[in-house]
DNA sequence: GTGGTCTAGACCACT
DNA sequence: GTGGTCTAGACCACG
């Protein structure tokens, strides 16, 4: 079944970011072998060079690395993979803060809130 | 220049909410009147039928008042507005930390990031 | 008229590297604007998507930059510039001393002949 | 497997010019016994006559020659071959200054580049 | 069957 | 007119 897609950013990003927060899951391991171009266009519902293009930006980033016909593979090198997680994650805490002040809600009120339901989490 | 829609919900909740955070966040004060449907309709480039179903969510909510012909106010019931603005929050925070913990982030670990980069959020 | 490819790389690259060479020789200076990407392609007598493709790699390594709709640019970065330089004047070093050393000539004799002729060199 | 040619010369020029560096890195020495047209052709995957073609410029520069029925011989005048390799370095060194050159590095420069990097080759 | 490259042509937004 | 994105489909080299 094919995947939605937001229509304001590019489909190729997204699915770049889908992959990626795959990898960073643990979905998919370092050093395993990722879903290959063709099986993600027919996944995704989208042209294999859209799906060649996210895999391009990826590999750019460093995250994964292409063994010629072989495949495609997450790499091997945990502190990329680290170093991927961590700037994702202040990505997700500068966006958070950003949206939650346009309530006029400050970083320390939103710890606030954080601290009455941090329990839900694990 | 038509507003930029996602094309994973209605495009009317994707209106109401854009108008909600404008209220909440003080850009149409207590009280205040709002734009026109068919103004907005305009600056959205969308059917005012749209637009309309869009008010009729928020007046649902009980944050926008329709007073007959002479337009679609605020209320002025400062703690509807404020509850709204709390439940607004809770939402996010809820995204939050939801998303955050995928990249296997705990909640105190988020606290901690929120920590370290709040001196840049007044 | 159509440029000359040679087929044992791809053409986007070798696109990217005239382009490259072209700007570090200073015939695009730093800041100054670049040929459109469908101008090059009816100059080159390949698909814009090629184009493109070139310049996303020089893009990538940060010699130039797109201006949105505007047009792309040369980087105003000199440093960059003088770092993509001193490379690429190293990767001709390497493949001269490799190319010369299967002719069983050493480096300190490539150094000896260069003397001889350096003076029909600038 | 084939060989690789590049679009802008010839091909026999280019199964020439890889025999003659066969010949001058060694690897056929001087009256040794070159490979048939047929063997040649079969693995550079092009017809006999290109082959033959690439062998009459050889020839035609003495550095090898043919006898009758036997096959073709290097050449065992040791001066002739050696005024080969001589010629085809002082290519690579012109080459190399006019290519370094256009990165507006002088001869000097270029001179000062190999000494730092001499080490590395033999 | 894999990734990679390339073409042809379309649509979009305007940074 | 610009860059950017996307589709559809083709060919290649590699094992």
């Amino acid at each position: 079944m094919a995947w939605r897609f937001s229509s304001d950013r590019p489909v190729y990003l997204q699915i770049a970011q889908r992959i990626q927060e795959s990898i960073v899951s643990g979905e998919y391991p370092p050093g395993s072998q990722l879903p290959s171009v063709r099986q993600l266009a027919l996944e995704a519902a989208v042209n294999p060079n859209t799906v060649q293009h996210a895999f391009a930006e990826l590999e750019n980033e460093g995250i994964i690395l292409s063994k010629g016909t072989t495949g495609r593979f997450v790499t091997e090198d945990v502190q990329t993979l680290e170093d991927c997680r961590h700037s994702m994650a202040q990505q997700l805490v500068h966006r958070f803060l950003k949206d939650i002040g346009q309530l006029s809600i400050s970083a320390q009120q939103a710890i606030t809130m954080i601290e009455e339901v941090k329990h839900e989490y694990p």
